[in-house]
RNA sequence: CGCGGGAUGGAGCAGUCCGGUAGCUCGUCGGGCUCAUAACCCGAAGGUCGCAGGUUCGAAUCCUGCUCCCGCAA
């Protein structure tokens, strides 16, 4: 008996499980056999606006998949291309397209996704940027069977990872990326052999995760200090925490929380501090330790403060 | 050919438009002051100004080509 699987996935989170389901080689008994992988069209990205794969598209050259890129999944060629793969089991993660119902109950075992989060908290595009924006201090992977709404199935299993006070988005999924994975492989006999039935989410208890937007990342200096630091955090790698220095933007790479000796401006450079400068929230310090101008490289804030006189300066 | 910024002693920058052998804030090293100090004072070392070519009496500065880094946009 071989179990056919196609993997749909986009960005880098989704590259681990997809080289783990590679590795597995046999499951409960059966063969398991990656027929194919699904990602997004390869776009135009970067300087010079290259045609660019996507993580999964390269991952799956590499292992000598078929890849295919619809651009979307709602018409009935695309469905009849997805179907003569035959598979058994689409394993879904970061897909970036939505699978309406006819694709959903095509395979035998339908859809599982691997959510980074844990469910039914922040369902939605930016889970892991979201719950360090909100300052959760753990979040995980929650693998489920994939229905209609919007990251809504039920659970088959979750693991937990905790959140540090000095994690970034990017440290983040860097750890959840493997744990995805590692749920996913634990999870798989269970959801090949039914055993057991996976759990409803309580709806009640469910929050969203709203897609990261270039706009949000920009710093309201009339917001707190400390809700600005976790947003420097949630945005770190992208789209970056963003104020203006000299009519021109500034990136925010590192901050820390401070309390304020005396009252300023918002956005006003306070002081020096050895590891930055200090700037006036609208509660308390944001000493900023790590900053990029336009066209030049992140360097230490401490850095940046050498030859420009910054105290005084507004940022904004 | 998407738009644009940048490359100057170990670090961050100025100087480039208006050519004339390099400056600032730090760091480093030495000395001094001090109970003491990441504070202060004095002094020193350290740069073929990204690479190659051109113009010129003379180029960090003007012209051409190249390499590398980065912001916007996607």
């Amino acid at each position: 008996m071989t179990l056919r699987v196609v993997y749909c996935g986009t960005p880098d989170f989704a590259v681990p499980a997809l080289e783990a389901l590679a590795r597995l080689g046999e499951i409960s008994g059966e063969r398991l056999e990656l027929v194919a992988a699904y990602t997004q069209p390869d776009r135009p990205a970067g300087r010079g606006k290259k045609l660019t794969a996507s993580p999964v598209k390269q991952a799956a050259l590499e292992l000598g998949l078929p890849v295919e890129q619809p651009v979307s999944l709602r018409d009935a060629a695309a469905q009849e291309r997805l179907a003569s793969h035959r598979p058994d089991l689409l394993v879904v993660a970061a897909y970036g397209l939505i699978l309406p119902p006819a694709v959903l109950e095509m395979p035998r075992l339908g859809a599982v996704n691997i959510h980074a989060s844990l469910l039914p908290r922040w369902r939605g595009a930016a889970p892991i940027n979201r719950a360090i924006e909100a300052g959760d201090t753990a979040t995980g992977i929650t693998i489920m069977q994939m229905e209609a709404g919007l990251d809504t199935g039920p659970m088959w299993h979750k693991l937990v990872e905790p959140i540090h006070a000095d994690d970034t988005a990017a440290s983040l999924h860097d750890r959840l990326a493997p744990l995805g994975a590692t749920a996913l492989i634990e999870a798989l006999p269970w959801i090949i052999e039914g055993s057991g039935a996976p759990e409803p989410q309580d709806d009640a208890q469910a929050c969203y995760a709203a897609k990261l937007a270039k706009p949000e990342a920009r710093i309201d200096w009339r917001e707190p200090a400390d809700l600005l630091e976790r947003r420097v955090r949630a945005f770190n790698p992208w789209p970056v925490a963003q104020t203006e220095f000299e009519g021109k933007p500034l990136r925010v790479w590192g901050a820390r929380v401070a309390p304020a000796a005396r009252q300023g401006e918002p956005g006003e450079v306070m002081e020096l501090t050895g590891d930055g400068f200090a700037v006036q929230a609208g509660d308390g310090w944001l000493v900023l330790t790590s900053v990029q101008r336009a066209g030049g490289r992140p360097v230490s804030a401490a850095d940046f403060a050498r030859g420009r006189s910054l105290e005084g300066v507004k940022l904004g």
